[in-house]
Order: C-alpha cells, then structure tokens, then sequence
DNA sequence: GGGGCGGAAATTGCATGCAAGCACTCATGG
DNA sequence: CCATGAGTGCTTGCATGCAATTTCCGCCCC
C-alpha cells in the first residue's frame, strides 16, 4: 500500500527476482538485501519517490527487520535513498540537475583512470580490454543491448581496475551505481550505440599505445559524449508525468 | 582486553569525548555513534587494526548494540573500517599506498572543484572564502594549529561548495574522512605551513579573477604539495614500529 | 464545502534474546 | 620444546519485543 503508485503490489517484482535465502551461510543476509534493493532501485523497479515500508520489505524477502534496515542504511550511505527522522526512507530523486552534475565528476574521475591505466598497462591488460571491447561489438551486431550493457561496464571498470589506485576505484564504484540508475531510467540509448563503439576504440588505441594524456582525454570525450546524450534523453522523458509507468522493463 | 594493545582501555578515551544522551530525541543514536566512532578513528584514538568489540562500544556509549551495529556498517562502507565475516570490525589500515592513492583522486576532484567554483563564484563567496583564508593567517600568526586545521578544512570544503555540485561534494566529503585521518596520523605538517598560505592566496586570487583554469591548477598544485609532503612525513615515520604510541594527542 | 483537530493504527528507532561461528586455552602426543 | 586437537567461552548475525513518533482517518466547526 506504501510503495508509489503502482498497482501491482511490490510484492510481485521482487519475488520475480530470487528467493534470496539459498542454503545461506550464517553472514549472508545483510549483503544479500542490499544487493536486491541495489538492483530494484538501480533498475527503476523502484521509482524514485517511492517508500520502502521495512515490514514489507521483510515479508517479502523473508528475513527480519534487522538485515533491512542496516540495507537500507547502507543504501542512504551509497545516495540511493534519502533517509528522514522517524519516517520511511525513500527512494532517491533522479533529478535532472542530479544527473547534470553527474557529468562533470564522473567525465573527471574517467579521464584519470585513462591516464593511469596508460602509464600502468601491461599486455595483459591490453588483450583483456581489447577482449571486452570486441564482446561489445559482438553484441553490437547482434543487437543484444543488455549483453552489451553489462560488457561495457566491465570495460570502462575494467580500465579503473588497470589503473591500480584503489581509492579512484572507490570512488568509481560509488558513481557507477548512479550513472547505471540515470542510464536505466532513460531507456532510450541505441542512438550512441555505433558512435560509442568507435570511441571505445580509440580508447582502446591509447591505451594500447600507452599515451596516457590521449587515453585521458578519449575518454572524457566519450563519458561526457554518452551522459550529455543521457541528459538530453532524460530531460525529453521529462515530459511524461511523474507517474511511474507501470512494468517498464530496463532495456530490452 | 580486545581492542588494541594500549595500556588504557578505551573506556577513558571514550568517555572523555562526551555521554552521547544529551537529552535526546528519538532518531539521533544512530548518527551520534557514527560521529563519535569516526573521530576516534580518524584522529587515530583507534588505530589502525584494533578490533571493535560491540559489546564494549554499547558500554561506553551507552546504547544498545542495534545502532551500533548500523554506525560500523556505515563506517565500513566509508572505507574507515574493515569487515570480516563473524568476526569484529577493524579499523582500516593506513597503508603508505593507500594515501598515495589519495594524493592522485583528491588532486583531481578538488581541480575540478576550482575550476567550477571559478565559474560560479559570487561576490559574497568570494568574500566567505576570503574570510576564511585570513582566519587561517590569523590562526598561523598566532600558532595555533588547531583552528589553522578547522579553517583549512572549511576553506576547501566551501570551495567545493560554490562549486555547486553536488555529486562533487558528495565525493569530496568521503574523501575528506581519509584525508583528515591520515594528517592526523603524521602529526609533522608546521613545515608546509608558510607555503600553504603562500598557495592559499594564490587560489583566492584566481578565485577572485574567475579565472577558471588558474583556480584549477591552483588547487591542484597545492593539493598535490601537501598530500605529497604528508606522504613524505608518514613515510618517515614508518620506521616507528607498528605499535600505536600510546596516548597520542591528535596534533597539540 | 473547506479547514482544523482528536484519536487510533501503523511505522520507525531502540533494546534484548537466541543460535551459529570463531578464537582462545589447555592438555596431549611427537 | 613445538605442533596439534578438542572443548569452552566469547562475539557476531539474526529475530523479536517495546516505546515514541508519525500518519491517516473520521469528525467537528466555521
């Protein structure tokens, strides 16, 4: 009854997703809820907006209350919720002027993982990221969208990971979670597809060449290419009212 | 008996912060224990590897174990604790590398910081800033370090700020925990003192100016020379042997 | 008809109880 | 003397109970 406007019950929608309790080991709860939540949040299942009722949460889920609201207090932590005293946590507004700013910081924190993960790479790590990148342009051609989505997180984490700074992986995680969200709630994206592939490859050429303050700005250009055209689509979308549509699958 | 190998139980240490129950309302443990476990843990009270026993903490602060489980989650998701499996939390080691790792990300995001604030900046934050930054040279003339920090702190906090981002801020203030917990941790820094102010005036100015790409660099540099200065000083200091000296005043 | 108010239900925040897993001790054997 | 293993106590992880606060509903008054 708490959780937006849908009329299908929650209820349904995490069900659909797994039971969450398969032959658990004693730790295991606390990890598990956050990560349904993560994902129900992340995908938009969740709208923003809405309440997360924890007695809800816990019947379906079937845990207690005490894993959840630690869940739910790491999610705040991660900005995926906003917390209020002595009030249900809800799920955290997906403002345009959010996603602007998101631009900036993230087309920041890309450009020097390029620069590092050039001066650092090895040829393994140049087959890896090659290897990711043709994945892409597999599912490229075969218009595997969600296929292609998951290969290209690994790819730019991939290039994070190179860059052997863990506190820039870190921080890369944390803004992961939000631009996965802004790119989930705007499903409209196959625009940039072929675009986005020929500048992987140039991101790919750089690093392959090692010249750090090219990769650097290959990708800026390409993260602020592909979250400027998020922005746009997003602010097209802003026409639709706020009401959630009801079982708008993520991507495909 | 648990938590590291000082002489002095923790008990002291905590209880001469503050009784947390100061009249409270209903939803402010959670937040208090939070606060209270990060300063001891960023000032180095705790060093790096204690253990935390629940039990103890909720007998020093006076609270039931429910919200101190919730503030060492939330610690551990801001990388100050660490968590094994049915096993207590530790506190995060300070690693040489890690703030090494630092020095590169904060560099950056603080850049990125100037370079907007300059953007924006009105006449009144440039006013603020400029107070703060004579707050700082009245701490200095006067030698007292620890007012120098809080302003030094609130400085480049504010910069962030008028930069008027606030997925930037978000970052930054994560950051800004490890930063301040490793500074405590080398409690040598008077030396960079006269440069910093030095630097400081030159950010003002290019501030002033809206000069966007000078505020960066700016930034930057003066970012890059303390963080390089405090890497130099912890690395000094590794020789002391790993045991925590114990009763070690945060700076003076 | 609209707005304010009182009370009850529901919800969060905190405290506590119980079981599983780890660490530590101590005895034993090589 | 050192290594090994069983037993015990302590610690975390989860479930649940209780109190304070919010919210929601109906009612009354204007």
């Amino acid at each position: 009854m708490t959780l937006s406007q849908t009329p299908t019950p929650l209820a349904t929608l995490i069900a659909r997703t797994q039971a969450l309790d398969g032959g658990r080991k004693k730790g295991a709860l606390h990890g598990g809820v956050v990560t349904q939540l993560r994902n129900l949040i992340v995908t938009g299942v969740l709208a923003p907006g809405a309440k997360l009722n924890e007695r809800e949460i816990c019947e379906q889920l079937a845990v207690s209350r005490t894993p959840v609201r630690e869940a739910i207090k790491t999610l705040i932590q991660d900005g995926l919720l906003r917390a209020l005293p002595n009030q249900s946590a809800v799920v955290a507004e997906l403002d345009l002027d959010h996603v602007t700013a998101l631009i900036d910081v993230v087309t920041t924190i890309e450009g020097l993982a390029g620069e590092l993960a050039a001066r650092n790479i090895s040829e393994e790590a140049i087959a890896e990221i090659g290897l990711l990148h043709y994945r892409m342009r597999l599912h490229h051609a075969r218009d595997e969208l969600p296929g292609y989505f998951e290969a290209n997180t690994a790819f730019h984490r991939k290039i994070v990971e190179i860059a052997a700074n863990p506190v820039l992986l870190w921080v890369w995680d944390l803004l992961a979670l939000r631009v996965d969200r802004a790119r989930y709630s705007s499903n409209l994206w196959p625009t940039r597809w072929k675009t986005a592939i020929e500048e992987h490859q140039g991101i790919l050429d750089a690093l392959s060449a090692r010249d750090s303050a090219k990769a650097g700005e290959a990708l800026r250009q390409h993260v602020r290419n592909g979250l400027s055209g998020l922005v746009a689509a997003l602010s097209g979308e802003q026409k639709d009212p706020p009401q959630n549509r009801p079982d708008d699958k993520p991507i495909g």
